[in-house]
DNA sequence: TTGTAAGCGTTATCAT
DNA sequence: ATGATAACGCTTACAA
């Protein structure tokens, strides 16, 4: 059996209360008492049990990360990038899969287990971006809404500058894949109207065949939407992808066709995934500050769980971008 | 705050025991207290507090995965199959990085809010094939060696299949990419054992500048390694990687040099990941049974913990692969 | 500077 | 069939 406080009391010659405020490192305690304590907390291999005390404090040390799916390499480079941020404020992450069984169910019962929770998305169909940051229930003080934080991407301002990247290198047919008519909120149809931006202010008008939708921002949807482009003859010489699956996707079809990249059309993504550098060829995109995201995000939940009396207001942070320029809009 | 089993005992006029049976579906409980019991349960929202379960029962219901790291799609696939096997089984999976700044010590101090860890590699530079399970140190008896349970797949017989495969199709200058020189065990080891037998088998003499070292199995050192190969004038008609990431980078090198797969060279690889549908071509591969290979160990790893004052012997399983055939080894 | 004791919310042993 | 009550191992008033 593992040493339990009162046994390194016991060993020490001390009360449980001495023990506790050597392992706490509290302020006023005789040299040679300490040093005694130390000894047994050794002699022993006494490690406190977490258990007992999150019973006590309420608190566990662990979040959870609700994610879609981990097969889609976004969410695991985000799951991985909060991880990191976690570690380095002590926390565990336990992680959530929202497409599955019984979502819904299962996320209410472990979420007792945990101080606060991340959200990717807020929707099961909505890929929203960034991450949203809320106390556990059961910390919240629970009356009305839940406040939550916010923090997020520049999905307008990338978009416009991908876009303008691609004007630069002297394209004037450039498509967006991945736009979501119906939306008039979330990643698509702020990415929409960077892209919008950008024709605008270069003079360009907007082609209706040019802005194609998709139904999910998948390597197949993108590659599907390209072959579509392609098959009705529309003439294009950059392709602005709203996501890097989708751009992966074009690369595809682009290829299959025989179609040179950069040569002939450029291309660019959103999300600066590890596989973007080595396609073939490799992706240009935007990097959309993850770490940051995710260290933020961490960070401000780590907060509102340290001030769980008196609630934090919610934020909202965006963190800037930045353009990744690689082969596929390489100049020709 | 939260409702407790006394708040629920106190509304039913009962005491907590008479609840905590209800709640537990202890048998002998006369109808009408059950119920009066149930609409106060109902009445207060009442939740049963984990931590306060944990503390007493002395399980916490979370077991950890470590994997080196999430990026690498392998890890993130296997951890997905994890989750989904956790689900089943009642359970939630903390995810920890073993590539990373504090692994040990930060591992150590989780290990008490877990049941029992998969692991999916045994050292920090093994990339060992399939899933370790061992008790948390903590309902560990703790004496002597940790048991530990091992499923794995058929990494000899999967590689010789896959070579075969490439000889059906003709093909008789076969690269085998990924082979680590010095190792006697592990997965390199044995895919290139199977290599080797299906070369036998066939009555094909071994080619020594067929047999492609890689420091690492990632896509790059697949590319770069393909690349080598190729630019030693090495004559090739097919190549079998022992994973698809260095398949993937395999691709790569080809189609920079404009060397034409299936046609000039048919390319296998084996994981199956989700990418190797979408590369270009299609990457034929070998499944090696990643979801049962996640649900055995879960399983077992339950089985331990259900079990823990009875040590279960360890145990070691081998699960069946399967060879998918795409385009990467169509027939030309 | 250190000790005593209450309590976190369960589960489970004993009575009754 | 149900109720008191003692743990589980910790944190923390409050006392000394």
């Amino acid at each position: 059996m593992a040493a339990t406080l009162s046994d390194v009391a016991a060993i020490a010659g001390v009360s449980i209360k001495t023990v506790s405020n050597v392992i706490h490192d509290y302020p006023h305690i005789r040299p040679a008492t300490k040093q005694r304590v130390l000894d047994a907390i050794e002699a022993t291999g006494y490690r406190p049990n977490l258990t007992a005390r999150n019973l006590r404090t309420g608190r566990t040390g662990v979040i959870s990360l609700v994610v879609p799916t981990l097969r889609n390499p976004y969410f695991a480079e985000l799951a991985e990038a909060v991880m990191d941020a976690a570690d380095r404020e002590g926390l565990s992450v336990l992680i959530e899969q929202s497409r599955g069984s019984d979502a819904g169910a299962a996320r209410a019962s472990k979420a007792q287990l945990v101080d606060g929770m991340l959200f990717s998305t807020l929707g099961p169909e909505q890929e929203d971006t960034g991450l949203y940051a809320q106390l556990a229930p059961t910390l919240d003080g629970g009356t009305s809404e839940p406040l939550v934080d916010h923090v997020t991407m520049r999905n307008t301002e990338a978009i416009r500058a991908a876009t303008e990247h691609l004007i630069g290198l002297g394209r004037t047919r450039i498509a967006a894949i991945g736009a979501r008519p119906g939306d008039v909120s979330g990643a698509a149809s702020l990415r929409l109207l960077g892209y919008r931006q950008a024709l605008e202010a270069a003079g360009t008008a907007e082609r209706a065949e040019l802005v194609r939708p998709v139904a999910t921002w998948t390597r197949f949807d993108g590659a599907a939407e390209t072959e579509r482009l392609l098959a009705e003859g529309v003439e294009v010489d950059g392709i602005v992808a709203f996501n890097d699956a989708l751009a992966l996707g074009a690369l595809r079809a682009l290829g299959q066709r025989g179609i040179r990249v950069p040569e002939q059309v450029s291309v660019i993504g959103f999300d600066d995934l590890d596989e973007s550098r080595y396609s073939l060829p490799a992706l240009s995109t935007i990097s959309p500050g993850r770490e940051q995201i995710a260290a933020l995000a961490v960070q401000m939940l780590a907060e509102r769980i340290a001030a769980r009396d008196e609630p934090l207001p919610a934020r909202n942070i965006t963190v800037p971008f930045t353009l990744v320029e690689r082969e596929s809009t390489a100049r020709a």
